[in-house]
DNA sequence: AGCTCCAGTTGATCTGCATCAAGGCGCATC
DNA sequence: GATGCGCCTTGATGCAGATCAACTGGAGCT
């Protein structure tokens, strides 16, 4: 059942099937959709009115997003598939039927989590600390939603990796190849396997 | 009209009042209200499991906060006073009257704009980035309430400052002073008068 | 008045990361 | 195959900011 690119309102649960950069929305869009997340990596992106863009989030399957728009009705992110991916969408009620939203809202809430906000903000700390931190909560979020949180497959680029955790391409680089020099993490490319990787980043050389 | 101490419903509306340092709510509190700053500043602090504290957000006068516990029904973050404050605790109905929520819940999105979450990270970039942006939207803030966002008072530590902006007590203030050197802010003590404060960090000495 | 105590400022030094720069490797296209 | 182009890695250098430390000024105390 697949996306028509009509016009119409979009059947609940219409799939989306994205190739690796293309985008589900973009900023001042009309926000008509939620999106779950079934396969691939969702990234949200905060275009800034100087013009430098900045990922917000990297979302896995299960999750849901596209919430950025609800005080606005527009999107004020973009949403860009780092691999292909394929997302189910979840259109919401036009504004004169809102009444129904609120129904939707509870639920969504739920869904969420910290899926609206990225809450423990990544960027903070040393740029070990925010690695292990990227790492480990990417991990997590696989696990909860069923999924191998071991191994992970980092499809982004590394310079969006840097993007998110506000560095740079070498030092994430670095950091991988650190954590990998001292087990904590067996890095092979695109691939890294957790090994034991320290929940608090405080006793290490 | 003053709030009263005992475990019965408080009324919509009642007022509480803070001296500085005493905290609204703690980690774990039930969370049967929201909170509208009336007078003073309150902080919001998230405390991790390792027994660190990051300070979340400021909140000024106009401001409602407190919707961190909206998936959990218990609070994750501690709110305390700042300064000596003012809040109106806006109850919300218990998880039998639920549907009652949804009712206000669109009211309360709008209302929150972004305070639900610092949707732009503030502990970005370079110190001076850092403190710009902290003063600018602070400024904006209290502007977007009606209130002087030309003189501030920076009723919180300095330490409060750079926990917030992931950076050292020391930084905050050689970066306050040199922002003064360059006039584009006053600083004396507490208060701070902004002159001409750039809004793109980008060309300065 | 003395006194301590704490918050803030300022100075000196050290270090982690940004920056500049040079390969290495995979993957296209010719 | 050769060539070019991204993406990643690795090395060398410099600087912003963390850290250590000393000093100042105000608030609260006896």
């Amino acid at each position: 059942m697949a996306h028509r690119d009509g016009r119409e309102r979009p059947a609940a649960g219409a799939f989306r099937m994205l190739d690796a950069g293309t985008a589900l929305f973009r900023p001042g869009d009309a926000a008509t959709s939620l999106f779950a997340v079934r396969q691939g990596m969702i990234k949200t992106v905060h275009l800034s009115e100087d013009g430098h863009e900045r990922i917000i989030a990297f979302h896995v399957p299960g999750e849901v997003f596209g919430l950025d728009a609800f005080s606005s009705d527009s999107h004020r992110c973009e949403a860009v598939a780092v691999e292909h991916s394929v997302c189910c969408e979840l259109p919401l009620p036009a504004r004169a039927e809102r009444p129904q939203v609120q129904g939707l809202l509870p639920a969504v809430v739920a869904l969420l989590g910290r899926a609206a906000a990225p809450s423990l903000p990544l960027a903070r700390g040393s740029a070990r600390e925010r690695v292990t931190r990227f790492l480990r909560d990417l991990a997590e979020r696989l696990r909860r939603h069923g999924l191998d949180g071991e191994r992970l497959r980092l499809s982004m680029s590394r310079s969006d990796i840097a993007n998110f955790l506000d560095t740079r391409i070498e030092t994430v680089s670095r950091t991988l190849q650190q954590l990998h020099r001292m087990n904590a993490i067996c890095v092979h490319g695109s691939t890294v396997d957790i090994i034991d990787l320290p929940a608090s980043d405080a006793a290490l050389p």
